[in-house]
RNA sequence: GGGGAGAUACCAAAGUGGCCAACUGGGGCAGACUGUAAAUCUGCUGUCGAAUGACUUCGUAGGUUCGAAUCCUGCUCUCCCCA
């Protein structure tokens, strides 16, 4: 499924391919999340003319609560319903196990869960939200885990390590016994866990590396803790991982972020940042990162990133998307997270050219001092 | 011409003797956002100061009072009803 094409001398980064049966991915990749079945203001045209997009996120949560597996299943899966041929990824609910803490218990079985939209009851196991993902049908789908907060003390996130570790295997015991519902191929990433604990990350990633899988996720980071602390964590699991497999960085993050992960070995990423941030008027650009809604873009006419990473950056102006994204104007929040994707995947490309190139170190030094920037 | 109501900060609008530099919206300015319960949330918004605080404000000119956005009088302006 993945193969290396090239490893940089000076690094950890590398570049790779990544078959799947909606088309081929090169690493390092950025997915934008589209986590109820749609990347939040982009249409499906635009992920692919503009964003260029080659895989994107949904959610097993929020498509189980709506539109539910029953309507999934008539569709013919998301690919179907959301008209989307290239690659898809789910994500297992691991993370509303995080986000949605107030509204869950946690038991060995499984989570159960409340609704965010109606307070219903829900339960979710590994082996239950395997069949989901089934019929959801995503190229690649995710172990159900647990992922705990930052802070975290050392017992509960070992506890939480083993419980996601037997999650695991309970898993793919299901998605061995299963099979795909339509006609293309899946694969089952699992995830480590352990938080910022050296020697939890280093069981955690020896116990996923055994498993053998296709592909290996990180999770559990930029939860909250220092950077300093997410790369450290990178480094020991990476350092674990199988360096012939992609390596997915679960929710990271900020163009910075990235940029050093890759550094540090990592093939995929995923984040809500270019959109919600774009939706909220942050802009991210080679120069560095602007708030749009800010008073000095009122009267600049020039492009929102000049010769930028999409048609659109280059097309609308800086006072025109201040004037939408301040009036509250739905184009404005489309116009940003449109742009903001594009630069991501701009990013992760050039990382790629410069890694192809053997200059990934020199390039990502001078690009991680401009891309923090406030501008 | 007669009768009535009103004038509060950028806008709207509370407040009707001390807890008022003045509720609350909007607008403005800034910040947050990392496997999306987010087109969301937070802070500030008279002047000066980092702050304790000081100073100037509630149409306008006076007055009553220890104390006035609030009570009294004159003036100016606005709106409504009748003719």
């Amino acid at each position: 499924m993945f193969e290396i094409q090239k490893k940089d001398l000076y690094s950890g980064a590398r570049t790779g391919i990544l078959h799947t049966d909606h088309g081929i991915i090169n690493t390092p990749v950025f997915m934008p999340v589209g986590t109820a079945g749609t990347v939040k203001g982009v249409l499906q045209r635009d992920l692919k003319e503009q964003v260029k997009a080659g895989i994107i996120l949904g959610n097993t949560y929020h498509l189980y609560l709506r539109p539910g597996i029953d309507i999934l299943r008539e569709a013919g899966g998301l690919h179907k319903f959301m008209n989307w041929d290239r690659a898809l990824l789910t994500d297992s609910g691991g993370y509303q196990v995080f986000s949605l803490s107030e509204n869950r218990q946690l038991k060995e079985e499984g989570a159960m869960f409340r609704s965010h939209i109606d307070g219903s009851a829900h339960i979710f196991s590994p082996e239950s939200v395997v069949d989901i993902q089934r019929i959801i049908g995503a190229d690649i789908i995710m172990a159900f885990d647990e992922c705990p907060p930052y802070p975290c003390d050392y017992d509960y996130a070992r506890d939480s390590m083993m419980l996601t570790h037997r999650w695991l295997d309970r898993a793919l015991e299901r998605f061995n016994s299963t099979g795909q519902l339509y006609g293309h191929r899946q694969v089952l990433f699992p995830i480590v866990q352990g938080s910022v604990y050296s020697d939890l990350r280093k069981q955690s990633a020896e116990y996923i590396a055994a498993r053998n899988m296709p592909g290996n996720a990180i999770g559990g980071l930029s939860v909250g803790e220092p950077a300093g602390m997410m790369y450290e964590m990178l480094n020991i699991v990476n350092g674990i991982l199988p360096d012939d497999k992609p390596r997915y960085l679960m929710g990271v993050g900020t163009p910075v972020n990235i940029l050093e992960a890759i550094d540090l070995g990592v093939d995929m990423f995923d984040c809500v940042m270019p959109t919600r941030n774009g939706r909220n008027g942050m802009l991210f650009t080679r120069e560095g990162i602007i708030n749009i809604r800010n008073k000095k873009w009122a009267d600049d006419f020039s492009q929102i990133d000049g010769d930028g990473p999409s048609d659109i950056s280059s097309y609308y102006s800086k006072a025109y998307l201040r004037h939408l994204i301040i009036s509250g104007e739905m184009l404005g929040a489309q116009i940003a997270s449109i742009h903001n994707l594009a630069f991501y995947l701009w990013l992760v490309d050039e990382a790629r050219k410069q890694i192809e190139k053997g200059e990934f170190r020199n390039w990502k030094n001078k690009m991680t001092v401009a891309l923090a920037q406030r501008i």
